[in-house]
DNA sequence: GGTATTTAGTTTGTGTGCAAAAGAATGGCC
DNA sequence: GGCCATTCTTTTGCACACAAACTAAATACC
């Protein structure tokens, strides 16, 4: 693991000059950059859905499974609460879902995809099969990256 | 390379079921939901030096190079222009940095350390060892993470 | 059965992220 | 020298992120 008792240890990295604070060694950085980066090649083709990536995700969760209760989606599209509340509004708006009190419990509401929501998948089906072009990486090199990044999610949550 | 072309060679991934359209199987997600875990690591962290992580950033990128143009810093930071600018301000607002017109050329503003500003970098140090003991990641690890994502952010430049 | 606690979701306020338009200054080019 | 294209930066508008405060409903507890 890395960390300050073991760090010395590393050649590469020494405690007494400063190059932990150099933008170079910023793992997050990296990770911000290309994260960033990515979003903006995905917003040409979502653009042809009028979705935004965070809307996509909403959308890849109810397509995948429909008719569920917002916390379940907090699970599924890690988004926090406060951020996901507009982005269904927005959805709700476009009229791709609708928002109904749940019957059992009258705290929860129940999302559900309307006749667009549900027929928008046929169209986004282009967009992975594009975005994976643009990526130009190996089949084992985004395996690696996308274990890597689980991982990193897992211990940081 | 992952493609439209070669695509249906791989067995786990078929063009004909919507495997693609699986939130599982969105790198991009994981990613996404990494790198905002990532940043939230750090904002405890920050808070101490009253600076967000794209501030850090700047601050890192100045404390490198020292004295520099926007244009500059756009490069560095790999932040949009239009969003440098407003963080550049509330830097000033904080007696951190200064913004002066270039004397050459008018058009563009040289960005110099105030002392304060200067200064917090010894307080800084502390933040990447914070950083690198939370990850929990081996070097290679660590190093294969970086070298990915830096791979990825160049492609889609 | 009434009060306290917990849970589900929304609201509010601040700070990005970025496309597009706008300013402002420089540099070509006739 | 004056106009036009280019370059550098800011502004504007919209959509996240997310902490913190809030609302409302269900549950626990006595």
């Amino acid at each position: 693991m890395l960390c300050a008792q073991n760090i010395s240890t590393l050649e590469e990295i020494s405690v007494t000059d400063h190059s932990l604070l150099k933008l170079e060694n910023q793992i997050c950085h990296s990770l911000y950059s290309a994260t960033n980066a990515l979003i903006r090649a995905y917003r040409p083709l979502l653009a042809e859905l009028d979705l935004t990536y965070p809307q996509y995700l909403v959308m890849l969760a109810l397509w995948q499974e429909d008719g569920v209760m917002i916390k379940r989606l907090v699970e599924r599209t890690r988004f926090d609460a406060g951020t996901l509340t507009p982005i269904l509004q927005r959805l709700e708006q476009k009229a791709l879902i609708l928002r109904t009190r749940s019957q059992e419990d009258s705290r929860q509401k129940l999302i559900v995809l309307a006749e667009q929501g549900r027929a928008l998948s046929e169209q986004a089906l282009k967009v992975p099969e594009a975005i994976v072009c643009e990526l130009d990486m190996t089949a084992e090199e985004a395996a690696l990256l996308k274990s890597l990044t689980e991982k990193l999610y897992r211990q940081l949550l």
